[in-house]
DNA sequence: GACATTAAGTTCATATAGTGAACAAAATAG
DNA sequence: CTATTTTGTTCACTATATGAACTTAATGTC
């Protein structure tokens, strides 16, 4: 609400029904004028004008008279049309940098996915250099998610631990500016742009762990940007030693290289190569690596159960390793969740897997860029 | 966001630019025509009309003439006044029931406290009317705070276990109407109100142990309202039972009767009188009852640890009982915070102690009526 | 085939906002 | 007593939504 305390006009009313009224078309596809004027409650000539603004803006479109339906004078539809601009969503990571390209109107017109190996601040600026200038379109604006800690008013990375960045001011890096988000917050706001509730819970399972929460269809960051640290929850046992040098955090229990420790402390190589050499030792019912991953859901539904109690959010959502690995470890999971969530039986989380992968933070990163359209269209 | 949907007329320009002006003096004080218009961007003659609404709907009064301050006409100051209304907050617990009755202006002028055993629906009902009588005065609203699970749209108690209540509709207990909420919700709403950032935790310590979480400022309840139950958080051993079956659950031992039962379970009585027989064992420096409270602040700490890492607030406050014993346990709690709180040295959480005691409930109560009326004084 | 019917979309008079500039009011300073 | 300064109001103007009348363009029906 950075425009709560600031006083409205005649153009803040504007500003607000044309985002209703986009908002209808980007939600329920084409509508005619009529349609809108029904669903917003917004009188038809107030529509026609909103409409021609937003034509005007180079967002809407009409397409030519629609095949008659029945009686009347057939309608018009309108479509979202930003014409060949896209938005421009980038994930770095430690072993692959992934962009996608969005338009206007959701068509995403470019997937790309490269491995790098703890790129350097410069490295990724010009691997996303070469990616905007490859794109040929102009952009509607560009989106960088890091695994880490990030100011997003300033578009500054304070610190991606994995990554080795600190400070890292990224919002100079493109001609038209670049914003930057955490990628576990962009990863939720992709579920949420697919069906996921406006109050989620996003947990990756990359390298580290971290919780990407949606309070009200709103990304929560805390007091002062640190919201989501779930990995040091102190749940697990004094013996368990993090990364982060503490005791006792999930982290220590649930993370990638605690699974990896247990299975096979042999097992080497990028993230991608660990992922998929777990998922064949439980595709091959590996016992051990069966065992291992019951207990991986019992303690992840531990912390899981911690959230959920704290929070109650409609739907816990799985990314990352967690996604892949899920079929061995769901039941358990649920198991534990029931047996610790107080409000389990009468307002039961909903527990969903990512279904969009190691493109969740990059779509997401390209949703942002979009939903900023949308937010103030004219 | 009730309103985010809904089209936005002339009229919405008024309801929001009229709420800006009277936040304005209620934050700051009384105000004259020419400071609002420079401390909210509007120009005099759109104030001079706003005021006047707000003179007429009976929320603003001009003072006489102020004393002239230097050179140029006086200026009229303008002063919240809503006449002898009173917001009437009332909070309804298994050993007592405290009503407070504050004017627009703030000022409190009823604080009522009576002892009650386990009071049913009926009885609470009763007692609530006798005090609303007794305050010869009109209400602007009133609001009751229960320890439990509300449905604050439909005021309505889904359950309250430690009252024994479930289902018990509220909102036609008063003529006016009674609005209701958890007793946690409204004890943070009313540390806002003087004080606290918009980004607080509040930790209930009272029978069982709960969290009151203001997110932007706002109540955060979760997807289906059951968000802060903390008690529950499985961060405890396995050996530790709850009152609600389960095993595990921080409430278990950072609870009330998990302390009593480590420093004396022989001692009895209500609430205030265990509450009183630790503080005096505490200050009489009894070894036992210090080495317990030591310890009670290592395992606060470690919930609140996970709390902070999760949420990140600017503020954790300390309720209840936890607010009377916190000298005791302060420096052990701290210690734990610092030791797993992953921002605990790059954004230090605040941490207060409730100031209001046990009246923080039933004046959020209150403040909740007021915030209402402030929030569309039209 | 002419005309009624139906639905989509535009036009226009009206009401309510806020803006900005001119003006009136009420005090002090010299 | 007059100039100055600050407060507050008045008024012409612009932007917005509303509601009703109107125009446009299709389908039925006689």
């Amino acid at each position: 609400m950075a425009f709560a305390d600031r006083p409205a006009t005649p153009a803040t009313v504007r500003r607000h029904n044309a985002r209703l009224v986009l908002g209808q078309v980007r939600d329920h596809g084409p509508r005619s004028r009529a349609d809108l004027a029904r669903d917003t409650g917004l009188v038809k000539a107030a529509i026609s004008g909103i409409v021609a603004d937003l034509i005007e803006a180079g967002l809407l479109a009409e397409t030519g008279p629609a095949p008659a339906g029945g009686r009347g004078r057939p309608m018009t539809l309108l479509t979202l049309d930003g014409g060949p601009a896209v938005a421009l969503g980038v994930e770095v990571n430690v072993d692959y940098l992934s962009a996608v390209a969005v338009t206007l109107g959701g068509e995403i017109v470019l997937r790309e996915r490269v491995a790098v190996h703890s790129p350097s601040p410069e490295e990724a600026r010009k691997a996303i250099a070469v990616i905007a200038e490859g794109l040929g379109r102009p952009l509607l604006g560009a989106c960088v998610a890091v695994p880490g800690l990030v100011d997003p008013d300033t578009a500054t990375v304070r610190h991606a631990p994995n990554l080795h960045w600190r400070e890292v001011e990224v919002a100079g890096w493109l001609p038209g500016g670049l914003a930057c988000d955490n990628d576990a917050n962009l990863a939720v706001v992709a579920e949420h742009r697919r069906g996921a509730p406006a109050d989620s819970a996003y947990l990756t399972g990359t390298v580290g762990i971290g919780a990407g929460l949606l309070v009200d269809g709103r990304v929560y960051r805390g007091g002062s940007g640190y919201a989501g640290e779930i990995g040091h929850m102190p749940i697990a046992g004094n013996d368990a030693r993090c990364g982060c040098g503490r005791t006792g955090c999930w982290e220590a229990v649930v993370g990638l290289e605690a699974l990896l420790r247990r299975i096979d402390p042999g097992v080497t190589g990028t993230y991608d190569e660990k992922v998929a050499a777990l998922v064949s030792r439980a595709e091959a019912a590996d016992p051990a690596t069966l065992e291992a991953l019951c207990d991986h859901g019992t303690w992840l539904g531990r912390g899981a159960a911690a959230l959920t109690n704290l929070l109650n959010p409609s739907a816990l959502i799985l990314g990352g390793f967690f996604a892949d690995l899920a079929p061995w470890f769901l039941d358990p999971l649920r198991a534990e969740l029931d047996a610790h969530v107080l409000a389990a039986d009468l307002a039961p989380c909903e527990l969903r897997l990512s279904s969009l992968g190691v493109t969740a933070a990059s779509l997401g990163a390209a949703d942002l860029v979009l939903n900023r359209v949308f937010a103030d269209p004219l």
